[in-house]
DNA sequence: CCAGTGACGGAAT
DNA sequence: TATTCCGCCACTG
């Protein structure tokens, strides 16, 4: 049972996972829909793993500030940007054209 | 067991 | 308004 922190990562990869095209959401949203606050390094962290996660859309997950932090962290860094043109979201020096308007709130789920 | 680090976020300066 | 520092929680060395 000590390995139940598997369902902490569990959970994050359900919502990113729920994640419609087209649409960014921020490692602090999911974590906030987690109920963890300021557990947004421990989402970030999960996604590392999801290396062993295919289909899971990653790309559409950055920081607050809709940047692609994490587009270093991929098999190939330039495969991110690619890929959320691919779903119809400009970025431009590594940063989301309207953010604001691309963010998309996890909360959707909880009130499936 | 202790210390350092990290795909972040918010508060302070 | 922008830049910097600290804090949170988990994992590695």
């Amino acid at each position: 049972m000590k390995h139940n922190k598997e369902n902490l990562y569990d959970l994050i990869y359900q919502i990113v996972d729920q994640i419609p095209k087209g649409k960014v959401t921020t490692y602090g949203a999911i974590a906030n829909s987690l109920g963890i606050k300021s557990g947004a390094r421990m989402v970030g962290y999960a996604m590392n793993a999801s290396h062993s996660m295919s289909g899971l859309p990653a790309h559409r997950v950055v920081n607050r500030n809709g940047v692609l932090t994490g587009k270093h962290h991929f098999d190939d860094p330039d495969e991110m940007q690619k890929r959320l043109e691919l779903d119809g979201i400009a970025v431009q020096d590594d940063q989301i054209v309207d953010f604001k308007k691309r963010f998309w709130d996890p909360c959707h789920i909880g009130d499936m």
